[in-house]
DNA sequence: CTTGGCACTCGACGTTGACGAGTGCCAATC
DNA sequence: GATTGGCACTCGTCAACGTCGAGTGCCAAG
């Protein structure tokens, strides 16, 4: 059919483009993918598909190039999702099982992300709004300084310090943290703000204003914005594209190493399952607009936690690089639950 | 007097090739610089300079670029260390006050670094040899799952998990715990591990094998390792010379995402106080050998701690990097100081 | 709808020559 | 002896030019 044969030159262009990064002509097309027609009528199907916005030519008399549009459409119904090879599963699953701790497991999993797509990869703490809390800690490390530590069940340790303007008695610390400890011990994140309302009542008006300074801290901790964590890793790669195309690394770098951007872009994620994919302009974020970002969520048990990616260009291995984020997702959730 | 001005000479040459990014020759030196002498005798001392091995021409009929050699004598006898501006200093002390806890800090503390050498900056956590524990704790996550976390007089706090083959009981837990506490609390982490042998010894030999788990956490928290950790920063600049001179990113960025590398550039700082510098090959660093490192050492106090720093081409401004570096090395130490 | 043919476009590439910055050397000068 | 002006020489940069070839669009025939 006309239709079906159309796609089929997309995705021959597609995969063409991907793996040479020059402009692919309907010569080369009929040369290298069998598709049983000659050259004129590649053609004819190449200027039906640009005139439909799905590849452009960068100058007249040269070859074709996918437009973001062509990708998406690529990625929504001709690409599927590559699965990894055992072998490889199984050196994911080795490499993240010797992690120690919880910022061990993040770190191991940004390396293997980056090294298994060969782009930039960027590892979301687990949030913590899901999260209870397992324990807390308040610790003097002088007599007007002292730092409120929170455990969360995910393994996620948190810290803050706090100044007291009168110095601190050891009995006082003692009563807050067995009262805090009552009061949040096996409390969802969610609800710590609630928990502690009131809580400085039960003291003394002389002791509440350091009170108040410790719920402050403690609010702080468990609130949105100290949830917002995200490792980076594999920029090295980008520097592979160097003179390529119009990927200038500069903004991406500098766009990468805004937590906040790190953030949207893995928070955007829909909370539907499997892999996402953003091409190019479809990144609200300035200076990604000629990359493409491939996420999938990661889970303990069935709650959402957070997500991972990967930042390449857009002309990258589709296939390849989502089946990578979805293992690697996949093996985080698995190394969170069993832990 | 001769030798004097070649001297001038090679402090011309560099500022000029530093600023302009491309060979000088002798003529362009005159103009812009007030030697009150010709081009011909420039050209003779030069010719000096490049037998000297001080300076070198690229290809025969082109300006001369300072060598690492040039570099390294421009640094130790010709460029001072400029000074910030007090406008300068205020931004930086205001905004390293507003730092929340340690991790901030460093976060804080490496943007600015980069924001104010326009360079890659990176800052090491301070040394934990030579602070001593403030507290101790442990932390059940499941029945046979629990969390070491020591955390230190600096204010750093290190966690771990510890895996037990039994469901542990949180009478012996909290046993443990208190004999840790005792034997731990305020002593220096190098004695940690002095102070754990035959720690085991108090408990019954069924239970053992879990404290034996927990004390081989407890030192690994402590060890010189773990006390290896470097944030890093900017590396959006490296872009800036995407295409100028022998500085291939690629290499640069490789090398700066391994922490082991990180802690090499960062350790091998001499005791010395004050700025270090280390021109091109001087960096035993694969891939670095196009880079100059400017680093300090910061402290609490007196005590030694860490250090950090800047990476950028060896034709960088040394005098405006080097002043930045040690200006923020002395505010943080002023800033982990006062907290 | 497909195909071969054909004229056309236009970037890539290599050649050529002018230009100019920069050098080294030398003889003259201070 | 150091400094200087002069001069021939080198060599990279740049623009102009022509060739080549990949690729296109269109058209008429199958």
């Amino acid at each position: 059919m006309l239709e079906e044969r159309r796609l089929e030159v997309l995705r021959a262009s597609v995969e063409d483009f991907v793996s040479t990064h020059e402009p692919v002509g309907s010569k080369a097309l009929v040369e290298r993918h069998s598709l049983g027609v000659s050259p004129a009528t590649i053609r004819n199907d190449m200027a039906a598909l640009e005139d439909e916005g799905f590849i452009t030519q960068p100058h007249t008399s040269a070859g074709r190039v996918p437009t973001d549009r062509g990708y998406r459409l690529f990625v929504d119904r001709l690409s599927g999702v590559k699965p990894l090879s055992s072998a490889e599963r199984r050196a994911i699953e080795s490499f993240l099982g010797e992690a120690v701790d919880l910022d061990d497991v993040m770190q191991r999993t940004v390396r293997l992300l980056a090294q298994a797509t060969k782009q930039v990869a960027m590892v979301q703490y687990p949030s913590l709004t899901r999260s209870r809390v397992r324990h807390i800690e308040l610790v003097a490390l002088s007599t007007t300084r002292l730092m409120i530590i929170v455990i969360a069940d995910t393994g996620r340790v948190d810290q803050r310090t706090v100044e007291s303007s009168v110095p601190v008695d050891e009995a006082l610390l003692a009563d807050i943290r067995s009262r805090l400890s009552v009061a949040l011990v096996d409390k969802p994140f969610a609800s710590v703000g609630d928990e502690l309302t009131d809580f400085d009542q039960a003291f003394e008006p002389l002791d509440r204003p350091l009170v108040t300074a410790i719920i402050a801290a403690a609010l702080e901790t468990v609130s949105e914005r100290a949830d917002e964590r995200v490792v980076l890793g594999g920029t090295s790669h980008l520097a592979r594209y160097q003179d390529a195309f119009p990927l200038a690394i500069q903004p991406v770098l500098e766009a990468l190493e805004e937590q906040v951007v790190l953030l949207r872009l893995l928070g955007e994620v829909p909370t539907e399952s499997g892999v996402t994919v953003r091409i190019g302009a479809e990144n609200s974020v300035e200076g990604l607009s000629s990359t493409s970002v491939v996420t999938a969520r990661y889970a303990r048990s069935d709650q959402s936690m957070a997500s991972l990616g990967v930042v390449g260009p857009t002309h990258m291995d589709y296939a390849g690089t989502m089946g990578a984020v979805q293992a690697v997702a996949q093996y985080v959730s698995k190394i969170l639950d069993g832990q």
